[in-house]
RNA sequence: GGGCAGGUUCCAGAGCGGCCAAAUGGGGCGGACUGUAAAUCCGCUGUCUUUCGACUUCAGAGGUUCGAAUCCUCUCCUGCCCA
């Protein structure tokens, strides 16, 4: 298979310039993807540019990662019903240094390789641009007809959100950008989500009438979740990169929670698991669906990229600790496992006061687990929180007997949120 | 500058001057069933509170009223149309 056939076969091919295909099979080529620094980490949703600049590196092919020093300054209008707030330049300076340190890890960037990664940051051809020099240079080549009927523009005007001026140049600093790198790196493939496919073409246009060259574009389709809810998000919001903000063992957990239909879709998209080991994945999965091998295959590869193989492993062992039918009882539970677990919340409580004696909702209240006292109240009521693995009730009162080891209480809320509280 | 339509709880979107913490849907959370899946069903969803209830909300500021998200005045914001 060819890359574009690879990427096909993967479904991450939405739209794709006529001719795209054979420049990739006749000559190594150099391709980008620009990256928006809207937060300080990239998030899962950020990881489908970043595999396919991978693919595209794996094929001989010299990828480029630019990140928008420039473009965040001003706000793309792509697939977003309103005006969005600009960023101060703190903010994207440090936004920017985040997600560079986070392309690194997926790239190689070896200069002893001839297709080495590059990473670019479009802020250093648009600083010292005169605005003369843009309206000239730049907008005298596309008309306005031409930037308004591109989709995203489109709806905002038809919308009752309207457009700034801000937001319907955008456009042309990412058409810029395309022009930019085709003079100065021969780059001469812009890939993105499908929503990009305006910006990328708007570049495109830029390219063959400054320049009379041609250029080439690839988007893939953005990822749904069959549920028709947002992908990427779980209940704490964005599923970072960075271990600092999404644990790897949550990270972890949000693919093994991926529903069947999603898993067989992502596994493809998020993983660089050949055809075949993904057909036999699929099939062992549908012959005895409860082994959840795809989502566990799944959740392996992803984390074991992102994470690397260690933190995969602590993944698993949590995982397994805290949710398999053995060690479900909690006897089973060592104090090395106590302790020793990622990703679940530790906190502090006063032994003095459980030796006394405690009834659960304050006890819940003050650990903090609850942000109040009636909030503790109506989830126990529900059923919905348990103590070393035993459902409470309001009646329940905690005292030092409780105590796993002497030291420790296993909190539960829901089925998937865990409290270790130490007594101290 | 002129005219018009609007600004309601996470979102969408109802809301006769009292029965409005505010319909309904979505989303979220919890439960049951399962496979930490999907579908389905049930409960919760302003804050605090053991129940009663107390408190703070309907762009903002004033006002009318025993009483206002609902009426009046001004201000701010958004969209559309005309200049």
């Amino acid at each position: 298979m060819n890359l574009v056939e690879e990427l096909r076969w993967r479904g991450m091919v939405q739209d794709i310039m006529p001719g795209t295909e054979e420049q990739l099979q006749k000559e190594p080529t150099t391709g980008y993807i620009g990256f928006d620094p809207t937060a300080d980490s990239l998030h899962i949703g950020n990881l489908v540019p970043i595999v396919l600049l991978m693919h595209l590196q794996r094929a001989g092919h010299k990828p480029i990662a630019l990140v928008g020093g420039a473009t965040g300054m001003v706000g793309d209008p792509s697939g977003k019903s309103g005006e969005r707030n600009l960023l101060s330049e703190e903010v994207l300076e440090k936004n920017l240094s985040g997600v560079k340190k986070q392309l690194q890890k997926f790239l190689d960037f070896d200069p002893a390789n001839p297709r080495a990664a590059e990473m670019v940051n479009n802020y250093d051809w648009f600083k010292g641009m005169h605005v003369l020099d843009f309206i000239r240079d730049i907008g005298k080549h596309i008309s306005v007809n031409y930037m308004l009927s591109k989709d995203s523009v489109k709806k905002r005007i038809e919308g009752d959100a309207g457009i700034s001026f801000t937001e319907f140049t955008y456009q042309l600093i990412q058409g810029y950008d395309f022009f930019w790198l085709y003079q100065h790196r021969n780059c001469r493939l812009q890939m993105g989500g499908s929503d990009q496919w305006g910006n990328i073409t708007t570049g495109a246009e830029l390219v063959r009438r400054k320049a009379g060259g041609e250029v080439f574009a690839l988007t893939c389709p953005l990822i749904t979740r069959a549920d028709g809810g947002k992908f990427g998000k779980s209940e704490e919001g964005n599923v970072w990169l960075d271990p600092e903000k999404t644990t790897p063992y949550q990270f972890y957990q949000f693919w093994l929670n991926a529903s069947d239909v999603d898993a067989a879709k992502w596994i493809k998209v998020f993983t660089f698991l050949s055809k075949e080991e993904i057909e036999e994945t699929v099939r062992s999965h549908e012959f005895d669906p409860s082994q959840r091998r795809l989502q566990k295959q799944l959740a392996e590869e992803v984390t074991r990229l992102v994470h690397g193989e260690e933190e995969y492993h602590k993944a698993v062992a949590t995982t397994e600790k805290l949710f398999s039918k053995q060690s479900s009882r909690i006897e089973d539970l060592s104090v090395e496992d106590l302790q020793s677990m990622e990703g679940i919340v530790h906190i502090n409580y006063s032994r003095d006061q459980l030796l006394a004696g405690v009834d659960v909702v304050s006890f819940l209240a003050d650990t903090t687990i609850f942000p109040s006292r009636g909030e503790t109240r109506k989830m126990i009521q529900n059923g919905g929180v348990s103590i070393n693995r035993k459902k409470a009730d309001l009646q329940t009162t905690v005292s030092g007997s409780d105590l796993l080891y002497n030291e420790y209480l296993l909190v539960q809320k829901g089925k998937k949120h865990y409290y270790l509280v130490k007594a101290v």
